[in-house]
DNA sequence: TTGGTAACGTAATAACATTACACCCAATCA
DNA sequence: TGATTGGGTGTAATGTTATTACGTTACCAA
């Protein structure tokens, strides 16, 4: 399948980070770097095991799990990365400033994963949240299905359940 | 922390699922019973793994993952469970053969799970998946937060990141 | 009754994530 | 400058969640 889809790939670039970091006064690390400059470079929701491996091979040595979880903690805590729920992984954000719900669609045939803006879906949660004083922190919003591409492919059997095969290491819980 | 909320705790009974299971042609067998009652006992999601010591001690004797896992995918297929993704857990359905989105708030203080009927997010995401031709199969949406009870607590510090303590055996990933 | 299929038991392993503690290094300040 | 301090990283061990593989059993229909 292709990247095409309702937002460009990705608007997020080093140099932005670098740029955001400074401003907010946090370290922005080698190791924070090269994470994100790994994330960048898959093309879709990269589990945090594929992103250590990607690591290992960056630094020509062995990294430990705790070493990937805590620079993807800097990213995610930042907004430069966000974590798909459904998928054990991760992808940068598209809108790292963005107060508003990022909603990912995430394809099961082919694992193309597009993140758009769902304006209303703020208010609407909002609204039901203030019925019952609930106060709302993280928003999480992942819709699974088929994407497009994958819709003229004889193989999409059907809008549930098929395991991602493509353009991802991961794999699905559907 | 209460199990007060914007609808009541479960409406989804024993009785209903087996007759539903009579209808669709389906097993709803001795295991699959055990499974749905152990999840409607507890009062929040239920992990994996504490399902299957809930079997165990239901059936006297130990059971493996496979045995827990299968039972689960049952009941959700079938609507009858949900698996929340944000806590790596499950919750029977309030709306067992309701099409529309489910939406949970949960409580980072006291693990409280609140679902409830978001109309309007359906036709939302509809919408926007037709501008690009996405077909929408499941939908998971889960707002993170604070509810009222615990906001009335000194504890309860900020909409953000502090670990689901009571009522539930489950951790946070903030 | 027999043959086929869905369900279950069991062992092993994979995949994902955290804890604990030691070490390093850069910024601050006596 | 040397000491202090805190954040960041290295490493080993462990904890938690989920799946694979394969053999057996139970149910149903021909
Ligand atoms: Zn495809
Ligand atoms: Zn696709
Ligand atoms: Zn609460
Ligand atoms: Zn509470």
């Amino acid at each position: 399948m292709s990247g095409s889809g309702p937002s460009p790939a990705y608007t997020l670039s080093i140099e932005s980070v670098e740029r955001i970091c400074a401003e907010r006064g946090v370290r922005f690390t080698a190791l924070r770097r090269l994470a994100l400059e790994a994330l960048l470079e898959f093309n879709g929701p990269v589990g945090a095991y594929d992103l250590l491996r990607a690591l290992e091979r960056k630094l020509g040595k062995s990294v430990g799990p705790p070493t990937a979880y805590r620079a993807l903690e800097f990213l995610q805590e930042h907004g430069f990365v966000t974590r798909i729920e459904t998928r054990n992984a991760f992808v940068p954000s598209s809108h790292p400033d963005d107060p508003g719900v990022g909603a990912f669609f995430l394809c099961n045939h082919c694992g193309a994963t597009f993140e758009v803006d769902l304006p209303g879906l703020e208010a609407e949660f909002a609204r039901r949240a203030e019925t019952f004083g609930f106060r709302v922190g993280r928003r999480v919003v992942e819709l699974q299905g088929i994407c497009a591409d994958c819709q003229h492919t004889a193989a999409a059997v059907e809008g549930q359940g098929q395991a991602a095969k493509a353009m991802t290491t991961k794999g699905s819980r559907g």
